[in-house]
DNA sequence: CCGATATTCAACCTTTCGGTTGACGATTGC
DNA sequence: GCAATCGTCAACCGAAAGGTTGAATATCGG
């Protein structure tokens, strides 16, 4: 079974990736405007986006023949709660984080 | 090259190595005691110890026979940090942030 | 010294990843 | 209507990921 977490944790592995995520920082835009700055195919482009859609990074919406891609900073800020709570379980109540813990992850899976 | 970032982000990404790192988190662990959970193999764990080692995630120290592995909390801060900042970024000086993405991404790469 | 324990190395296998290219299905605008 | 544009799909490729097994390397305990 693949989680949330898998999802956003291996589509922000990757540099274009996160480089995607910085524009989309600045605004909303077309799947051929995300493109432009790079120097690979549009069809791997259009990859990413569909790996950053299904771990719930951005959203796309088609409107006419333009597809329409949006940040969507709540899947980060999830991931970004259990990595926090790891860096600054010195100053966290850690039975709280235990049990966060016991929902989010499965001993022995992989 | 491979930043970082890619290094924890992927390290991150397999469930194996999230529950590696919980269990570091109750105890420094030798390795042998780390794959007991776990249904994989002694040598599959070594890997995913040299992986999350290589990301800075833990660190490895031998005694005699026995190499102790302990988190290493910093570098989970670190990315903590990048991925904050998108999840909360209408609440920060978004100036100070592009400043900061400068530094770590280069549009292009991948 | 020798057997047991701790860990890694090397070779291998299968699946996934990131990329390519070319064809295709929609939609737009003249 | 039709050419151009937007984006995806399908098939393919090489490299990397995650796993296995078996042999190798230290180190410990008696």
């Amino acid at each position: 079974m693949e989680t949330r977490l898998d999802l956003v944790f291996s589509a922000l592995a990757d540099p274009t990736r996160r480089a995607i995520l910085k524009l989309l920082l600045e605004d909303d835009m077309a799947v051929t405007d995300v493109a432009e700055p790079f120097e690979i195919s549009l069809a791997a482009i259009s990859k990413h986006l569909g790996i950053l859609t299904r771990a719930g990074l951005i959203s796309q919406e088609k409107r006419g023949r333009v597809k329409w891609c949006k940040l969507e900073p709540d899947a980060l800020r999830e991931a970004s709660v259990w990595m926090q709570a790891f860096g600054q379980f010195e100053e966290m109540d850690l039975d709280a984080f235990e049990r966060f813990l016991e929902q989010e992850l499965e001993i022995g899976a992989g």
